[in-house]
DNA sequence: GTCTATAGAGGGATAGAC
DNA sequence: GTCTATCCCTCTATAGAC
């Protein structure tokens, strides 16, 4: 190991520069990042990331857009296909966000905190009145329970589903679980979480 | 209005900064926070800031240990009174949550994203495995559900209660729903959380 | 496209007068 | 305790050589 950079030494420096944005804002969020942390994640010049993407923010602006369509784009084609039942749905959901939500631990809670902290360059990425409270699943929720207001079901769904990827860094802060614990806890919530959603929906 | 500073004129200087702390750090979370905007939040002249905390570090662990305990410091005696049924405790732990974060939307994405950011300020300040894990409502949690691994059950459970909170801004941002409609949303989420908790233990 | 050097602004912290 | 002035470092961004 004779370099700092970690990136695989076959992207193109342009490539290179959006895998090691990845790793760093991920990891630190936008304002605790430095460019000089990107270039040397990267192997690169500090130079060149103004070249390839004229600022910070710029380079930022590209990673949240993939970020926010990783975590949200699923949900609205299984919600919307009229073809599926609701449990099938349910089902579907749940084993795709588990699983990716495994491979991407931080993912919600990066998303979540930067939309926070600046809602404006989020506004128009997603239309979740559109998407979601709209959607033909949500549909046939109220249809099979009409009692309760879609949103909350939703809401409670999705709580089982991303919550626990949420609150793991303070588990490991706590040295409540170890990593190997916790991923097998969220392999076993797949089919908690079918079960419980559809105990809730009687 | 002649002045920036929006705190309390009565208070002591010391409180007035820790006042504006408080909301900035909240905002913002603490890499995008400036002293000068704590100063100027207060009302109050930036040198002092470093006068009565020494640092900016220093100012805001005072106001992150007060946070965490704002988020956790209920939990530990609801969860280990031996006096309350388990469905007690569920009604006690979703009306004091919800309450708690009607009036706080802000505490748990900032909490869990400091500590995310740091996880070694926080190491020490709360002791999860002691508390929760091994507490009295656990012990409950498995007699009553043998089946499913407690930690599954008080995840859900947390969810229900967290989770809305947590997405509130990805709400607000796209205008899903109004400040008016959300509260109403999680004062009824009490109950449903309630009866939702009861069914999953069956 | 890639480098070195540096401009230029911002931000944490302190010295020292009052 | 409170103020002004300022130090000094860090960080983003660019100029300009190669």
């Amino acid at each position: 190991m004779e370099k700092d950079s970690k990136v695989d030494d076959k992207l193109s420096t342009e490539e290179k520069f959006k895998e090691a944005a990845r790793k760093v804002f991920m990891k630190k969020g936008y304002a605790a990042t430095k460019t000089r942390d990107i270039a040397q994640e990267a192997g690169l010049n500090l130079a060149l990331l103004n070249y390839y993407f004229r600022s910070k923010e710029k380079l930022f602006e590209i990673i949240m857009l993939e970020k926010v369509q990783q975590l949200f784009a699923f949900i609205s084609p299984v919600f919307n296909n009229p073809a599926t039942s609701l449990n099938e749905k349910i089902d579907l959901i749940a084993n795709h966000y588990i699983n990716l939500l495994l491979k991407n631990p931080d993912l919600p809670l990066f998303v979540l905190s930067e939309i926070r902290n600046h809602p404006e360059r989020f506004g128009k990425s997603v239309r979740l009145n559109t998407f979601i409270m709209k959607s033909y699943f949500v549909k046939q929720l109220a249809e099979k329970n009409k009692d309760v207001n879609p949103a909350q079901l939703f809401l409670t769904f999705l709580g089982m589903l991303v919550f626990p990827f949420i609150v793991k860094p303070v588990f490991m802060a706590t040295d409540t679980v170890d990593e190997k614990v916790f991923d097998e806890l969220m392999e076993e919530r797949k089919v908690l979480t079918s079960k419980w959603m559809k105990m809730i929906l009687k």
